[in-house]
DNA sequence: GAACCTTCGTTAGAAGTTATAACTCGACGC
DNA sequence: GCGTCGAGTTATAACTTCTAACGAAGGTTC
């Protein structure tokens, strides 16, 4: 929480105005989702009338932009301070799946329906490898080595991704599997696709967790 | 294509109009996203003049309906006529792969990010399960049997969403395994997500698959 | 202390959206 | 021929984002 508030009480008063604003847009998110969001809304919410929200945020996708900024932060965090007290990858896919049932609507802005011209800031695509690069070290924790297969072999000579770290090709694979395996359970659960099917999505997703940390692959 | 076009010429006009401006609101939602979709613009590129489109659709939601109806059907059929023609579960999935890439958003208005309070309406649902049914078909074929865990355990006691389907536990449990990893991979990948990561996503896809082909659970 | 200047919040307004109401016109059945 | 039904129109309300111009209140500088 230390940000930045630079002595100046301008400067102060103004990042607490932008927080309030985040705040009354994530709950406006949480439960009308983010194509609701009004800046009108907000301002009627906070007492000041339309406009005045453009001296805090440049106009409404700055200020989704700068939400997709936090939420990914949220997660970064969440996956550091668990992998920092000593979590493996079992803690780290469950730390997610809190994460994420903790607000759906804010784990379906990074993973969620992408807008087709959008393009996100760099500082952001920073953060994702922050995460990528923590689910790397859970993953050659756990195995160092695995079977050569073909997939293996083609990321030996693709592995830009990984940005210099020592992960050898079996956790390169097994990282990529976790995420989008994890995702796709995740994903659907959170958009009630399995809601009237009658199994316990906890236990599926721990059943998918399991073959995870089970196989070599 | 041989939906009901009645004799009367008036419903018939009718119809057509009607997939006229379904046509427009595909186009809008490959090249803008669903979020971009207006009314307004799609009388303007029919040349007619705004409300003239509420004599068609009850109003934008209900557009948006009759779409996703329309992508569920569309799945369905790809579906249906893959696994029509001898189409292995693999088949099935390639299948799915190039229907989903064909028109990304299309897929992302059925397995997208959901707007909180909507539900669809009934006879979507049963499209839904048609699709379930030719992938547990796709599952049984595969592999009628397999080794009890504790989640296909969990699957025999509720296996509702099955409706009826003679699939064995392990079938059911494949099942979804297919669904939620194919989805995984498929959803990250039309979301832009592996763009810049250097590797193919169709090798990973084929990856995924070839595991899940491979694993008996 | 007085003048200045930056920043905030305001109101007014343009351009866009969904959606409703009321009206005109044309085609079809009798 | 005439009535009815439906399609498309314009007008209007109630929204939205966003810009422009103005007033007021704060801190800074002389």
């Amino acid at each position: 929480m230390a940000t930045t508030d630079a002595g100046n009480p301008r400067e102060r008063y103004r990042t607490q105005v932008r927080t309030e604003i985040k705040k009354h847009a994530w709950e406006q998110i949480a439960t009308a989702g983010t194509s609701a969001l009004s800046l009108n809304a907000i301002a009627k919410q906070m007492g000041m009338s339309g406009p005045a929200l453009y001296r805090y945020f440049a106009g409404r996708d700055d200020l989704i932009t700068e939400l997709v900024r936090e939420a990914y932060r949220s997660l970064a965090e969440t996956l550091r301070t668990a992998s920092a007290t000593g979590a493996d990858l079992a803690a780290l896919a469950h730390a997610l799946r809190a994460w994420a049932l903790e607000d759906p609507q804010r784990y379906f802005l990074i993973y969620g329906t992408p807008v087709p011209g959008y393009r996100a800031p760099e500082d952001i695509t920073g953060i994702s490898d922050e995460i990528m690069k923590t689910l790397l070290d859970a993953c050659t924790e756990l195995a160092p080595d695995g079977p050569a297969t073909l997939f293996t072999a083609h990321l030996e000579d693709h592995r830009d991704w990984a940005d210099g770290h020592p992960a050898p090709p079996a956790a390169l694979h097994r990282a990529l599997a976790v995420w989008t395996r994890l995702h796709g359970v995740l994903s659907l659960e959170l958009a009630g696709h399995f809601t009237d099917m009658g199994f316990d999505p906890a236990l599926f997703f721990a059943a998918e967790l399991d073959d995870l940390l089970a196989r070599p692959a």
